[in-house]
DNA sequence: CTGAAAGCGCTTACAG
DNA sequence: CTGAAAGCGCTTACAG
């Protein structure tokens, strides 16, 4: 590494051809009207200079950044998925990306972390801001994508289609003949946490098994949430047979606790999670769980945000995609007792 | 999300507190030399407003912006694992994370994007950078850190012992009574394709086996980039009973390939790769490779970044972090003939 | 075709 | 304790 000293700026560049800054603006910027001697004068001090533009004075001057943001309160495996698909979103549009993370891993993140990045960035770096399982409603002066919103939130968005997942779970579980299925929630705040609750009741009520309340543990999606809980579910003498958990983080953490405690999964005990995260499918046994293409949902927030930028967008401003689920060797029928 | 119109600025604040943009600015920056109802004043206006300072203004002016940032052109799963480890490094040490990938998904991307996009962020918004697998040297005006550096760099860097890693593998092949082993390179300009390719030699020739040129392919690290080569290998009459790939992205294509052709692994083929991606462990078989914790490289980078921005860095500017040999399904014996 | 000047949203000496 | 002014590195009307 050089260790360059002070960065070089326009000025310098400006004074060793001899011109103004506004002149070497034209040049970098391609503009219109500058004679051909002058353009090959500072296209050669740049040269020599090693001159690039600094974003941060770009952005304050001008409108336009080309430039897209992506604020998130940590970087987990689905935050990867999301990242890759935006990236895809994203290729040869001419915009670049900036992701947005304040130091705090998880948990302990103050309240409200995406609204003052989003507002920080927004003011003039980016031309528009995905914005991450917030924790409310956001707002901004340039166009937002939320990826899993929060609940009743009216920004423009992008979710799996919760309910449908859930619902096929319980269904599944149904199938094998479970009836008591035990369910550990999210943080009700998030729209999925609350989607993925309404699907469990609703399918248990559809084939008529009554919903007990005792057999629904109150989680955070934060996986260690779910320990106290799965323990709960699981130390009582009337266990569930089954346990559905609001997200892969808890289920797996519900497969410790059911180890810890001498249950066999699937034998004594089937456990279903929510996501498809990589560690899923290699946890023992592997999870079954519904699959929400993190991936698709980053494609699709980009694509919807270039259109919003654009100001070209037509398509409806919530869209909700496809999930499926994946039954691998945490579920099987019950034990006859 | 509230169409905001225009971002709420310094002088909105200013204009309904009825003091100037210094005060304000004090007053955001906690400074001393306020009065308290000033302060009360300046406050509420801020709270009604839902003012938040710009990032972009506010680095323009001052020289320290407690942001960090990482250059990469792409989020592949190694990427993650690396931010995920950054993340962790600077967890309540008061910086933030920028992360800037350019629109380029891989292959195509331009030369040089590192040093493009790092002089754009370190101008002034951020206090120092992490730059994952450049093509060449890097320089800036502020510290760096290079992630697996370029062959020959000087720049601080943090990178994994390839050079074990490699031997590692090929003593591994050689115990199990392998001879001709393959080899398919990665992309020469970086130190770690060299390591791998010098491990990969030397652990032959400790072992007296010649090295034949013609067992050795020049990839890229590309995963695309393995396919001809591995299928020119696997081709031949006297083809390898053993094929290295410097990269598992490689490793897997070959495993593709010699599924394509009707090769059996490991029973007429054993395949290694080099990094431990997600997807080698789900692989089928399994791929035996070398672990590099992309999470701790990213880790040590981040914490000697923050030594380095706040001067006080002590240790060596190359950092080499241990690797270690993960044997899995695809190494076996070679069948006798 | 080119430059002087204003200004993007802030912070920081410098006065008072 | 507070404000007017300069300036961070750019871009863009406005003159010439």
């Amino acid at each position: 590494m050089a260790e360059g000293g002070a960065p070089v700026t326009m000025n310098d560049v400006a004074r060793l051809a001899g011109v103004s800054t506004a002149t070497v603006s034209r040049v970098v910027n391609g503009r219109y009207g500058v004679s051909a001697s002058t353009i090959a004068q500072v296209r050669s001090a740049i040269e020599r200079l090693g001159y690039e533009s600094s974003l941060v004075a770009t952005s304050l001057r001008r409108s336009r950044t080309n430039v897209l943001g992506l604020v998130t309160h940590s970087f987990q495996s689905y935050t990867a998925e999301v990242l890759k698909g935006v990236m895809e979103a994203l290729r040869q549009s001419g915009f670049d990306l900036i992701v947005y993370a304040n130091g705090d891993l998880y948990g302990t993140y103050s309240e409200g972390w995406e609204q003052r990045h989003l507002t920080r960035l927004s003011g003039t770096l980016t031309d528009g801001c995905i914005v991450l399982t917030p924790w409310g409603e956001v707002r901004s002066s340039t166009p937002v994508v939320v990826i899993d919103p929060a609940k009743d939130s009216a920004a423009p968005s992008v979710t799996a289609d919760n309910l449908a997942g859930a619902t096929a779970v319980v269904e599944h579980l149904l199938g094998l003949g479970h009836r008591r299925i035990g369910f550990i929630a999210g943080r009700s705040s998030l729209a999925a946490a609350w989607a993925r609750e309404e699907g469990y009741r609703s399918a248990l009520a559809e084939a008529g098994v009554r919903v007990d309340p005792t057999l629904i543990g109150r989680g955070d999606f934060n996986p260690e949430s779910a320990v106290p809980l799965a323990r709960a579910l699981l130390d009582r003498a009337d266990r569930p047979t089954a346990v559905f958990a609001a997200s892969d983080g808890m289920a797996l953490k519900t497969l410790e606790v059911a180890k810890d405690l001498g249950i066999d999964v699937p034998g004594d005990l089937s456990v279903v999670g929510f996501d498809n995260i990589p560690e899923s499918a290699l946890a023992e046994p592997a999870l079954t769980t519904v699959d929400q293409s993190m991936y698709r949902l980053g494609y699709e927030a980009a694509r919807m945000l270039k259109s919003l930028v654009s100001g070209e967008w037509e398509g409806p401003s919530h869209i909700v995609l496809p999930t499926r689920l994946v039954i691998r060797g945490s579920t099987a029928s019950p034990a006859r007792p």
